[in-house]
RNA sequence: GGGUCGGUGGCAGAGUCCGGCUAAUUGCACCUGACUGUAAAUCAGGCGGGGAAACCCACGGUGGUUCAAAUCCAUCCCGGCCCA
């Protein structure tokens, strides 16, 4: 049987795909009923942009915002020099302060795009843990907050089991994580009156602590809410695309190849997709996934279009179209084709196709470039290469060139001015 | 600090006792080709790096033994577990 939930913010979640678990639907839905409520969800400041797989818990974000409530971002400046433990079977290498900071610089370009931080009553927040964690007194951290945990529950977490069954060490560092991060919430509670934190559903145990915490010290009646961990239906962990991670920062992926990852996405997922990351209705979601054939595609550029124009924004979106129905449709090239630009020098005496394939990107490596040549799959201006000794002058440079790995990777090649 | 086991290619994990046939078995991941719809499934091939090529480099680091070392010896570094 299923909830009925009264609250627009749950109803949106429940019909959209976006619950896995919660600590107590009907509390929650009541208390987002009765008035505006505030929730946060923490970044670790592992990299320096998000990535897709951030992406559900920020358009969690945005919905909870748009259903009149108040998302705060949390920043961990102060966690990520920690680093989280959960289902990792060995320590993460601890990042510097400046990396830190860096990398919270990226994500935040990300965040402005998904929330509205302007004031006002329900104007998102940004905040960094560091902000309470960095000033800790050791001993007094440890009587007021330490004392409310149980190690022998701790180690019963899923999160670390598989660290202690494998024999992996834990260290006490990383097992703090999940105290500091339940202190997160107890202090957010406090500070900010924020009632919900939400997650992945790896965070369940981490968010759980939390709302215990908070209970035994404040008495406060809180909440947990967490997102399923998304796999594609043949299986896959999401976000791998070609070249490594889809990350949502423009200087890092640019938003042809963002367009493009969506435009792949597998037939079986376009549906549940459109609902999770996109605003459409979901009767709109529903008929695009579920058209047959070819037509598909047709929904997966929407799909595509959609995300992308949130991500960055409807012009760059429509950019990211033309060309590819440029490259895909007409077999030509495109502005928003990944970009080489050469330089007079490195072509001057000469440059090999291999070293041109790699410089684009097509290629990790010389030899993997050699590779594609004799699989085959190395096109430049959409004929076969077939010599991987072939040398490029700069008069075969002279309008910008379009190189190809496979039937899906391309690449513009042209000489710097 | 003591004992013990271990450090191999993106990951997992063989090989190490009995040195050469090992750029290195196998699984996953990944790439290309065929079929298609820029899908999935399937089938086929590939999958360390540098170099245009000849050829050169590798099994934690460094030395050594040997015609020849991932494999033997010495030493150093790092990690696990157990004991103090």
């Amino acid at each position: 049987m299923t909830y009925h939930p009264k609250s627009d913010f749950m109803r949106v979640m429940m019909e959209r795909g976006y619950l896995a678990d919660c600590t107590d639907y009907q509390g929650l839905d009541e208390a987002l009923s009765a008035g505006m409520v505030t929730a946060y969800i923490g970044y670790d400041a592992t990299a320096k942009s998000l990535h897709v797989g951030h992406l559900l818990n920020v358009m969690m974000l945005r919905w909870f915002q748009k259903c009149g409530h108040k998302p705060i971002t949390l920043m961990g400046g102060g966690t990520t020099k920690v680093g989280d433990p959960s289902f990792r079977s060995d320590e993460r290498p601890l990042l510097g302060p400046d990396q830190i900071a860096e990398n919270i610089e990226g994500m935040k370009q990300v965040f402005a795009k998904y929330l509205t931080y302007e004031k006002g009553e329900n104007g998102a927040l940004m905040l960094d843990n560091a902000e309470w964690l960095d000033g800790l007194n050791y001993l007094e951290f440890l009587r007021d907050i330490g004392r409310h945990f149980s190690v022998n529950r701790m180690l019963s977490f899923e999160s670390v089991k598989s660290r202690l069954d494998r024999e992996q060490s834990l260290s006490f560092l990383e097992f703090n994580y999940m105290i500091l991060q339940a202190y997160d919430f107890l202090e957010l509670n406090r500070r900010y009156s924020c009632v919900l934190q939400m997650g992945g559903s790896d965070q369940w145990g981490n968010i759980v602590n939390g709302i215990d915490l908070t209970r035994r010290v404040l008495d406060a009646e809180i909440f947990g809410l967490t997102s399923p961990l998304l796999t594609t239906s043949d299986g896959r962990k999401m976000g791998k695309s070609a070249g490594g991670a889809v990350w949502l920062n423009s200087d890092m992926l640019s938003p042809y190849e963002f367009w493009q990852f969506w435009r792949n996405t597998t037939d079986a997922d376009v549906g549940r997709f459109l609902k999770l990351y996109t605003e459409l209705p979901v009767e709109e979601c529903e008929r695009l996934g579920a058209l047959g054939g070819a037509e598909i595609n047709e929904a997966k550029a929407v799909l595509a279009n959609e995300v992308t124009a949130l991500c960055h924004g409807r012009e760059a979106a429509e950019a990211a179209q033309a060309t590819a129905r440029e490259v895909f449709e007409k077999g030509g090239a495109g502005d928003d084709l990944p970009t080489v630009e050469l330089s007079r020098d490195e072509v001057a005496g000469g440059i090999s196709i291999v070293q041109v394939l790699v410089r684009s990107g097509l290629a990790k490596s010389g030899k993997e470039a050699k590779r594609l040549i004799s699989d085959n799959g190395a096109r430049m201006g959409d004929e076969a290469l077939t010599d991987p000794g072939l040398m490029l002058d700069a008069g075969a440079l002279q309008s910008p060139v379009k190189l190809s790995a496979g039937k899906k990777r391309h690449a513009l090649v042209k000489l710097a001015e």
